[in-house]
DNA sequence: CTGTATGGTTCATTATTTGAAATAGTGGCT
DNA sequence: AGCCACTATTTCAAATAATGAACCATACAG
């Protein structure tokens, strides 16, 4: 492990619940010594990606990163146009929705709407999405580059007694994801979390992300589950469309059968 | 410098112009041999500050940037309480209207709003505004932390005939942005930019950044700066608030004689 | 099929990073 | 004042990572 990615790691650990994080704190955190986490975390402030409160002498993200995130909207853009059709999906369904990138093989949480407060926003609480454990997850699997199925079952964690950690059990799952369009998790990441995904295409036509809706097993009936098939369809195939790519014919199709089955 | 440092240099050389940069080519803009680079951007993907479009096989911006500006803006708000006054003052003045943040020894563009266009945006063209040759670096260096001066002087790079480059007439420029509250550049960055700036404070109490409008020589009348001026002071004063701090007296004081004498 | 691009990997050599210890300054608390 | 916890910085031998020339593979144009 190279020590750039080393100090990256620092980043991770500045959050809502720990905004400013002081050196000995976080060498303990980070389990570090202490001249190694100053001197990494000197590197984060001289890139801007880090600065220190002047008066706490603690240490917060830095300016820079602002600055990067306009470039990558502007480069890649990739938020805005998930805004919109999120906030229809949450709309329809009455339910938390999602949207999520994948880059390399992880899968991160782009934007996010909620469905009492409906404001968008990111969600915080994971880092990444667990590609065997959630519905945007299994969606990435099945329509995202083969390599990624390796990587996940190297690591079948287990969140909940409904996870899957059996490799088998984890094909069963794709396939079914495979054939009807849909990435489906029953409280395999979080209890009683029931959540549906659909793919997301870009211009190279390849997978490049997930909408997912979320809902409670008490609410998930069989008509909410009709709604929210139909409604992701329609998220899916506006953000792909806004993110210049097409829904590839294939999975249009099965979308259709599943939606005709039920 | 550290080689998570070089490896976060990297970062720069993605913008509009080049939005995504294969090995072959980022070699050569930054001089590294093939393998060091390569090595360097994979850890780069590794933490989500870059991905690899999967086709082209270039390198761009990652989606984990996203996250932290994020992260950045629900742990230390900066950006969300510029925008209305900045919306104000560009209203107010019709001329272009900038806020910046200082980190460390940088200060750094936050938002920006054009006289034209009316929307808000983060200007790309400099990394960082130079310290000595600004309105808004003028300020850092009167009222923010004294080591700022230091550093500045080492580097007294020339823009323009107009630059100041001597520690003494440097000297004499802040003298002056002391005396009047406000920092001005004519023409030492831009030719025939004219530029004027105030300080921001935060909850401690301390420097934090700028706010600065800028004109062009031929529209730069009297009257014109003294709209400014009042409306800088506005602006100041609600970005102040907006990020929990309090002008300090003395710099009121300055700001109500300089007014009286214009 | 050869020349020249590209992205990516290998491995012995070289240079950097690491961390424990020592030192100093700061601010809060009793 | 003294004490404590914290930040910050330096030292230097040992551990570790970075380096880059050479190499492989691929794609494409003449």
């Amino acid at each position: 492990m190279s020590s750039a990615t080393k100090t990256l790691e620092l980043l991770n650990f500045f959050s809502t619940t720990h905004p400013e994080i002081g050196l000995s704190t976080l060498c303990r955190l980070v389990d570090w010594d202490k001249a190694t986490t100053h001197r990494r975390l000197k590197a984060l402030v001289q890139a801007g990606l880090a600065e220190q409160n002047p008066i706490s002498k603690r240490y917060r993200l830095g300016p820079m990163i602002l600055q990067l995130a306009q470039m990558r909207e502007l480069t890649v853009p990739r938020k805005q146009g998930t805004l919109e059709p999120l906030r229809q999906l949450a709309e329809a369904t009455g339910e938390t929705s999602h949207v999520s990138v994948l880059s390399g093989d992880k899968l991160f949480p782009l934007s996010a709407i909620e469905s009492v407060q409906h404001r968008i926003r990111v969600i915080m609480d994971v880092q990444t999405f667990p590609l065997h454990a959630t519905s945007s997850g299994l969606c990435a699997l099945a329509f995202g580059p083969a390599e990624l199925l390796d990587i996940a079952k190297k690591k079948l964690t287990r969140f909940t007694p409904n996870t899957i950690t059996s490799a088998d059990a984890l094909n069963e799952s794709i396939r079914n994801t495979r054939a009807s369009g849909f990435g489906r998790a029953a409280g395999s990441f979080e209890t009683d979390v029931y959540s549906l995904a659909t793919p997301v295409f870009d211009q190279t036509e390849l997978f490049a992300g997930t909408v997912s809706c979320a809902s409670v097993a008490t609410r998930f009936t069989t008509e909410l589950e009709h709604t929210v098939k139909s409604q992701l369809i329609k998220a899916s195939r506006q953000i792909t469309y806004n993110w210049g790519g097409k829904v590839p014919e294939h999975i249009e199709h099965t979308w259709a059968q599943a939606l005709n089955e039920s």
